[in-house]
DNA sequence: CAATATCTACGATGGTTCTCGTTGACAGCC
DNA sequence: GGCTGTCAACGAGAACCATCGTAGATATTG
């Protein structure tokens, strides 16, 4: 009876760039996050401080207010994020099909490398042999 | 000296379901569009066209106004589109690096086929033998 | 020709996203 | 104990997106 998991909704283009700075860095205040992600495109901290909030208000973020500077952490990791955003765009522009994302995207200009296409090479060995759980 | 060629913007949601229908079908007028479109979802016919109308001023579709009912054609081709797609997902989610895309998608819930498998692995071997342009 | 239907054009509206200014609370320091 | 600076909270507003209502032009039909 697992019927509705209320998902974290898909985030926003502003929304992602902030979730990749606490990714790569961790939880971190609004001050952290702030001199990291918008230091110099001339955005004001009260814009980074918005942004929290309402990702916070979204469910995107979790927070630490034991501070009075409270620290913020992605409650999403950044793989499944991937994954939202791959069957996302699969269902809108692919068509619902993921190998022909799979084909466009290693035909596409910027032409994998030897050691990346052995790595792809070697996850479809380990799906055919059925050891992908 | 090529510099600047202002591409059409990357199309929303909205658009992005009018050119997969017009990729399918072909030129079409407002009124077919309508109702192989926005038919069910009791969405009214002047949206349909103030959407081919905004669509035809961003560029993203020509048109042939010699007829009373105008004719409607997506000016990109699916492919190229989804190629645009792809590149900025790559940028924005998987940190620029399209073969980890790749590698989400194939290890991500919807397994793929033997078929596309085999068409992936196929693939690889002509990219790998630089058979690709 | 007159009535009706269909079309394009245009403006208005509501929703969302992103940005910022202002306010009040709270800390540290002299 | 009163400044000074940093913080969270809140609302306002600009920009964009999607939707629709209305108006005016044009074709069709009786």
């Amino acid at each position: 009876m697992r019927s509705r998991i209320p998902q974290t909704p898909k985030p926003t283009e502003a929304e992602l760039g902030i979730l990749n700075v606490l990714w790569q860095h961790g939880p971190m205040t609004v001050r952290e996050l702030h001199e990291a992600h918008y230091r110099d495109d001339g955005t004001g901290y009260t814009t980074s401080l918005k942004m929290l909030q309402i990702m916070h208000a979204k469910g995107l973020v979790e927070r630490d207010d034991s501070q009075r500077a409270h620290v913020y952490r992605a409650v999403i990791s950044k793989e499944s994020n991937q994954q939202r955003f791959l069957s996302d765009m699969v269902q809108r522009v692919f068509d619902g099909s993921p190998s022909r994302l799979v084909l466009q995207a290693l035909g596409g200009q910027p032409k994998a490398s030897q050691q990346e296409l052995d790595e792809i090479r070697a996850l479809l060995d380990s799906i055919e042999s059925g050891q992908q759980p």
